[in-house]
Order: C-alpha cells, then structure tokens, then sequence
DNA sequence: ACATAGTATAAGTATATTATTATATACCCC
DNA sequence: GGGGTATATAATAATATACTTATACTATGT
C-alpha cells in the first residue's frame, strides 16, 4: 500500500509526465500527437507514457498503428486522492507494512506521553517516573 | 506551477517521506523519535525531513535541542489536491510554462480536428472527412 | 568550560532516472 | 512483398537520489 501510493504520487512528480497529463485532460492523444505537441523526441514520450500507464494513470486505445491516449478525470483524481486519503485514514495497525515501526511507536505512546529521546528520558527522571522506550 | 506541483507530487513519492508523513499524521515528533520509530538512521531521516520541509509539508517547532516535525492535515491534503487540481483546472493558455506546447496544440486543434500523425492527414485526405479522434 | 544530546551537513558510493541515439517491431496501404 | 508510419525497446551517457559513515554545529545541563 505505501509503495504503491508512493509509485502512484511519483507517477505524477515529474514535469514531463504532469504536461501530458494535463494535455489529456483537455483530449485523447496519440503519442505522435504528444511529440508534436510537446516538441520532444518520441521514445521520450513512449517512456513516459509507460510509467503512466504502469501506475494505471493512463488508458490506451489502439486504433490502426496509433495508440491513442487518455485519461478519465474521475479516475485520475481517484488514483491521486484515494490511495493516499486511504493511507492516511487506515490506523497504523492496520497496515502490515509498518508492523514494526509502529510496536516501536506504540511503545512511544505507551510511555506517558514521553520523548524516545534521551534528553527527554533525562528530564523525565528528573522530573519523577520515567519507562523507557527501550 | 507545474515544477512546482511535480515537487510536491515527487516529495510524497517515496515510501521513506510517506511513512514520515504517516507518522507525524497521528502526533507530533521530533528526529530523533522518528529514528526511533522507523528504526533507520538519523542523517537518512534528517534528509528526507529537509525534502519535506522543502515541499512545505511538514511544519518544525524548535524546542530545546529538539526539532519537532508536525503536519496539518488540512494542510497537507491541500498540498496535494490544491496544487494538483489548480493545475488541472487552469486552462492551457493561461499556463506561461506550457505557451510553445499550447501554440503547437492550438494548430491541432484548428485543423478541422485532424491529428498530427501523417498517416492521420493521410486519412482524412483519402477519406474526405473524417473528424478523427476525439 | 566541558560533556552530552539532538540535529544538520559533507563526502562517498550505489542505484535509479532521464534523455539521446539507434534499432526493432507492428501495422497499413499499395 | 516493399515503402512508409507509429510505437516500443535497447544501449548508453548524464544526472539525480537514497543511503552510509564521519563530522560539524547547536543547545543544554553540570
């Protein structure tokens, strides 16, 4: 899920890629199209487009020997919200991926609302009971 | 606008920057908690803190020696979907970055909605009038 | 002032990404 | 099958990223 959300958002972090997203949103277009439009090389739109379409952001309609290119506004604006609104709203438990990291942040939390950090563990000796992270 | 969406868009791309942002959704916590936490070194978490507050994703509230990294929800949502669906909603010719490519478009688009491709002009040619495409 | 905690930065390395050029594949029309 | 168009892939070079280790900087407590 963060890997994939992660591919997702990285899809789109790119100048090149965002520029034929935004020119899809206005029609489909084939490559040859982009090229023009775009005035850069052919294999670079290819490969770019790739990544689009391997984080599903982008459908392909061949016609003749043309691939033909677009995208559905609602889809898109799903792969960008909905994973990451997914992430952010599952509970840290809830997601195997960080199984690990969050015992150890659980372990935080358990400790009275106190810092990892040993200048914190200081000062909450100091200040009276302190239990440790670990 | 689009470099700039793109460097959000490409800041949350990595699974690292996700599971920071994860984190600091459910509390407030400072480097040293997220090493911690993430259980990875802490010039590796430092620097991919320095990618986040680059991007204005996550706010710093020095205390002490501490750095305490924090997001605002509503905040952060809007660093994705705000940048992103201004950018999508802006139309073409009043996006500066993308004048050539728009002007390229434009005649496209005024050619009786024929395509770029040569074979394209071909057919319309020896079809006598097919509005292609879109 | 000294020792220590927290954080940031520098240097180095490994890997990934981007873009170019050249080439291959698929498809269509004659 | 030959010629041409559209697209994809391979090889390569340039650049960027992520991570590690070592070190510097800053603040704090004594």
């Amino acid at each position: 899920m963060i890997d994939q959300t992660a591919n997702v958002l990285k899809a789109l972090g790119e100048p090149t890629r965002l520029k034929i997203i935004k020119f899809l949103s206005a029609r489909e277009l084939c490559v040859c199209e982009l090229v023009e439009v775009l005035g850069i090389s052919q294999p670079r739109v290819s490969q770019h487009v790739k990544v689009l379409k391997q984080a599903s952001l982008v459908n392909e309609r061949k016609v003749r020997q043309n691939s033909y290119l677009s995208i559905d506004e609602a889809v898109l604006k799903d792969a960008i919200i909905i994973p990451f609104q997914t992430l952010m709203q599952t509970r840290l438990d809830k997601l195997p991926e960080l199984k690990a990291e969050n015992q150890r942040f659980e372990l935080l939390e358990a400790n009275t609302a106190v810092t990892a950090c040993k200048e914190g563990n200081k000062r909450k000796k100091f200040s009276g009971n302190s239990n440790q992270i670990a």
